[in-house]
RNA sequence: GGAGAGGUGUCCGAGUGGUUUAAGGAGCUGGUCUUGAAAACCAGUGAUCCCGCAAGGGACCGUGGGUUCGAAUCCCACCCUCUCCGCCA
């Protein structure tokens, strides 16, 4: 949720950072819900410190033995009053609720300018792209090649967009995710491992709700929501809490698997296993001090790329301009990993910094001691990384040209073998 | 799913319609005492939200409704936790 706050102090300014984004974002409703909003506390209020007074003197009067049921008559009609204008607040508040919620954050100032990802500027190009003295072959022939990857029969037991790992298929993902885990538990962040659906609250409190409904699966005859990636439960973990200041930064990570209906990629990345409908992800999340936010960001995001370093994936880091920030990202940097068969780079993690836009929708606060003031955390999450596109990209990449696969030094202890080669 | 118990402030815990501005205790903050600490004693203490420059006012006792002039307290629905039973990885 933006900040009421910032839209009363500085309308025109809110106006205008949101206005680079692409698309439409009414907030021109607010300032006179504000405004009828304040009316209607002033009027209500005073009702009821009206109402407060004179139910205190009853029981005095009563004891006094006087009579009372002139005085009881007008407070009735007192009581009526409020009964009318309190709903009327309520709807008031609701509708600005309702507004805010679907507006996006504010994009930093260092977001460049932009309408797709090709705007997207780079800021560094790290590791070197392999040359092939052969044609390197898509992951999903090599996958099919080695017998590690089965999309057809996952059609047949489920549908398209999902796929079977078999053999060292599924134990290459294994160590992967196992090699991520441990890395990031010993860079200081604890280990989470968290529900695979949660309630509505929690999907409106990182901001996947009320707005991006069609992208989620819900579950049948109940209230929940199957994950579209660890960030909600991580960050609803400290939901509607005040944290301590001296407790902050905290720092979690957690493997998942996620859920996405893809609505709207249709005919995209429709081979291999780029684009799962379930696709499993290892997720880190912070909530550090606000004055703190930016400077974690670029951390996370360091965080996030020693795993590719370490698996000597080359990669690189781009800011994604105004019109590819997510909705509740006030900054976001992707890292792409190198793709042979897409002979380009392609996101493998995306680090966002969300400023108090969830705090404020997850109500998570903290405080710097006993005295200060309540203030909203400031949020960031970023992948590292997803499973799914990292075993792409270790296939595609360190194929060899008799289709096995040699398996990155720093993943040998985990996978207990140095090759992928065909089995029966 | 069935039966029962319960959800109160930072924590424990009292409170079945009206001086509750939520008793009492712990904790926390300050002070006295002490070489220092502990203990003891004294004082302070809603670490919440909203309106307001402030004074002040309003809300809030799991959530949402209802009854009433007035609800933590009564009624209804829902959620969550615990115990037992059933089912089950």
């Amino acid at each position: 949720m933006i900040s009421v706050k910032e839209l009363r102090e500085d309308y025109e300014k809110v106006v205008k950072s949101l206005s680079k984004r692409e698309g439409e974002f009414n907030l021109s409703l607010f300032k006179e819900l504000d405004e009828k909003r304040k009316n209607y506390i002033l009027e209500v209020e005073k009702l009821k410190s009206d109402q407060n007074k004179v139910s205190k003197q009853v029981p005095i009067m009563k004891k006094e033995g006087q009579d009372v049921t002139e005085v009881l008559k007008e407070m009735k009609e007192l009581s009526n009053k409020i009964k009318e204008l309190d709903p009327k607040l309520k709807s008031v508040d609701m509708e600005i609720e309702q507004l805010l919620l679907s507006i996006p954050n504010v994009p930093d100032d260092s977001v460049p300018a932009g309408k797709s990802d090709e705007e997207n500027v780079e800021m560094r190009v790290v590791g070197e792209i392999r040359k092939f003295d052969f044609e390197p072959k898509p992951h999903w022939d090599l996958g099919e090649d080695l017998g590690i990857l089965d999309s057809a029969t996952a059609g047949k037991v489920t549908g398209s967009r999902f796929h079977f790992y078999k053999g060292d298929g599924a134990r290459l993902e294994r160590a992967l995710y196992n090699f991520m885990l441990d890395t990031h538990n010993d860079n200081g962040y604890t280990e989470l491992i968290v529900p695979a659906m949660v309630n509505k609250d929690s999907m409106q409190g990182t901001g996947q709700l009320p707005k991006f409904e069609e992208d989620l699966f819900k579950v049948e005859d109940t209230n929940y929501y199957m994950i579209p990636t660890a960030e909600v439960p991580i960050t609803n973990f400290h939901r509607d809490e005040i944290l301590k200041g001296s407790d902050l930064p905290l720092k979690y990570c957690g493997l998942s698997t996620n859920f996405r209906k893809e609505a709207g990629s249709a005919g995209r990345d429709t081979r291999g296993l780029i684009r799962q409908h379930q696709f499993a992800k290892v997720e880190l999340v912070l909530f550090v001090k606000e004055e703190e936010s930016f400077k974690a960001l670029e951390e996370l995001t360091k965080d996030a790329e020693r795993i590719l370093q370490l698996l000597k994936l080359p990669y690189r880091v781009v800011n994604l301009c105004t019109g590819d920030l997510g909705f509740s990202s006030t900054k976001t940097y992707d890292i792409e990993v190198w793709l042979p068969s897409y002979n380009r780079y392609v996101e493998i993690s995306s680090c966002s910094n969300f400023v108090g836009f969830q705090g404020r929708r997850a109500n998570i606060r903290y405080k710097e001691d006993v005295k200060s003031k309540t203030k909203h955390v400031h949020t960031l999450n970023g992948s590292g990384l997803a499973l799914g596109r990292t075993v792409a990209a270790v296939l595609e990449n360190y194929q060899q040209e008799d289709g096995s696969i040699l398996i990155p030094d720093v993943l040998v202890p985990y996978f207990r073998k140095e090759k992928i080669e065909k089995s029966k």
